[in-house]
DNA sequence: GCAGTTTCCGTGCACGGTAACGGAAAATTT
DNA sequence: AAATTTTCCGTTACCGTGCACGGAAACTGC
């Protein structure tokens, strides 16, 4: 049953011409005859013929780079769970003969973002990965992109430009909504404490933003005379949070549910830790080292987390895709799923 | 910074010897002195050689198979999800050269499974992935695939034996754990139904005993006066389950957390959905269509989910890689991650 | 009708690895 | 020491595709 695969000797010999006609039909290469062009595209459709990928890459021997533009981090950060998938990528791709590379700037400095996309750029790569924070100089950055033909793909957030190649992401506001369901357990709830970070931000692209939207949302849907509390703490001076926090909750005594929309619910535990008579509900997000701690150990209820790792991974999984097949991702926008993560499952993730 | 690959020309280059020498010591293939061998072996460590997989796949043209072998399965049941993975590995190992086969049997009847194993074993295959339902006879098949030298894994459950090249399942007990930890919330319960589908088991092995264990410790250690009952309900006579749920639970009108450790909970949903009343907190496993949409109209509390086509994947590709690249896998037993969903993040898995 | 262009296409080597073939050298027998 | 066998290894053709080279045919201009 199982024919064997067609090959382009097999359509020259079909066609009455040499493979090396064949073979500039397939490429669209000039010097071929409407009439010989019509005849071996016709033999093609009929055979269903599929070039051998693993032969062409042989006798190519061209050199594919992907780019990939993520913010530095620190060890224990968020971006550190995207590089494992960055690595992981990589390495599958590196035998279909695409290398990876990553240019990395601070997230909090868009200087430094322009650095590297003029980095990326003398890179002269096949094709870009990359997370946007700086929603201006990523359009910029973007037209580039497109006016030299790289295909690039969008992980962690996406902008509304109509040329990427694909986006793999978190679905922000939903998993906003999520979190509230969890936090009050499809529960009445009265008053509830967010904590954010503040921060300076140029036009930055957030997901803490839609988390934010999705979860008032469900709380007013469904305990719509429940209040809502901002805190804000600054992770740059660790040392002022507890007190802090210490002085929120003597003044809001009634407070028992505590959401945190960015990856740092770990700045919160030591707090947390000297309060266990108050049962605090706490839900937060991302599967770092320091929250699945603060998980295990009773002090967070419940983390949020979004497959980082995934993310690149499948992104430059597409991409190569795309670059050396010529398939166009299945779909375009990929939610990851949301996975919830307690004390009881976390060890498997 | 990336030096060229080595080649088998290199390593003949250097050792003074021909690619043809080269490759019979890279193949362990006889007729070569020891002398020789010893060369090309230093070589080949010091260069860090590793061979082109697509070059060596080209030359050779080895046709090889993969068998599955799974329980045959209704549109909607467990093992349909399986199959999706089957289909998702085995696209990827097709331009790998390696072809997937499935084997089915009824899973109730072990001379199907016998005759299953035979029909396995006559399409010669290089490797087999299996589900192991019947204890025994799988013992004498496996012995079978080692006489050949066959190597095999394990999908959903594995049975002791020390030969398989790898497993991918879930950690049953610790999910029967979780499933008890999110029934009762980690508040005290006291009462709560586990419903139970009654079968002959002749040495089957069965993820839902474990599962039931792991409910049964956690229930016990958290809430040590709940009384747990045992409901047991037919699945082959749908139209009598909603009159002994009722008779049940008229019976024990206390109960208000329910738990299955089978993938059907959807078998209860019409009794359900009688009662909202009642607000039954259900904890349910797998994520069948018919489960989701339980869970979507809010009837099911929660599911959790094992993720049956990452197994099915993970083995074919693991096998794959073995088969082709030589690779053992990096974990022999590879537990997957427990999903919880809800209504609110279960459509994004 | 001839030289010079263009257009079109076949040939042949390369990519890295495999494996059959056959020959030289070494080991064994007579 | 010649004949035979065995051990070892180089040569070669091939897998399916890409691409450079060069030649034949067709077309141009005179």
């Amino acid at each position: 049953m199982e024919t064997k695969k067609t090959t382009i000797k097999d359509i020259a010999r079909l066609t009455g011409l040499s493979k090396g006609t064949v073979d500039r039909v397939l490429h669209n290469r000039e010097g071929v005859s409407k009439k010989s062009y019509a005849k071996v595209m016709e033999v093609i459709k009929d055979l269903g013929y599929e070039p051998n990928v693993y032969a062409s890459l042989l006798a190519q021997k061209k050199e594919r780079v992907i780019v990939v533009l993520l913010p530095k981090y620190e060890p224990g950060e968020f971006w550190e769970l995207t590089e494992e998938g960055i690595i992981e990528g990589a390495d599958s791709s590196s035998n279909l003969g695409v290398k990876v590379a990553k240019v990395d700037y601070d997230q909090y400095d868009i200087e430094s973002f322009r650095t590297a996309c003029s980095k990326a750029l003398a890179l002269e790569p096949s094709g870009v990965v990359l997370a946007p924070m700086f929603r201006n100089e990523t359009l910029v950055f973007v037209d580039k992109l497109n006016t030299l033909g790289i295909p690039f793909v969008y992980i962690d957030t996406k902008l509304e430009t109509n040329s990427y190649l694909a986006y793999f992401g978190m679905p922000t506001y939903q998993s906003g909504y999520l979190c509230a369901s969890i936090l009050a357990d499809e529960q009445q709830v009265d008053e509830v404490a967010m904590i954010r970070i503040q921060r300076d931000k140029f036009g930055k692209s957030d997901p803490t933003i839609n988390r934010r939207e999705g979860f008032i949302d469900y709380i007013a849907e469904h305990s719509p005379d429940c209040s809502l509390h901002n805190l804000f703490i600054d992770p740059n001076k660790p040392k002022e949070i507890d007190a802090t926090l210490e002085k929120f909750f003597a003044e809001h005594p009634g407070i028992r549910y505590i959401a945190m929309f960015n990856s740092r619910i770990y700045l919160i535990t030591s707090f947390l830790a000297k309060h266990p008579e108050k049962n605090y509900r706490v839900v937060g997000f991302d599967n770092l080292a320091a929250n699945i701690k603060a998980l295990k150990s009773g002090l967070v209820t419940c983390l949020i987390a979004q497959r980082p790792e995934d993310q690149a991974r499948r992104a430059i999984s597409a991409l190569t895709d795309y670059l050396v097949f010529g398939h166009e991702p299945s779909s375009r926008d990929n939610f990851m799923p949301m996975d919830i993560l307690t004390r009881y499952n976390a060890e498997y993730y």
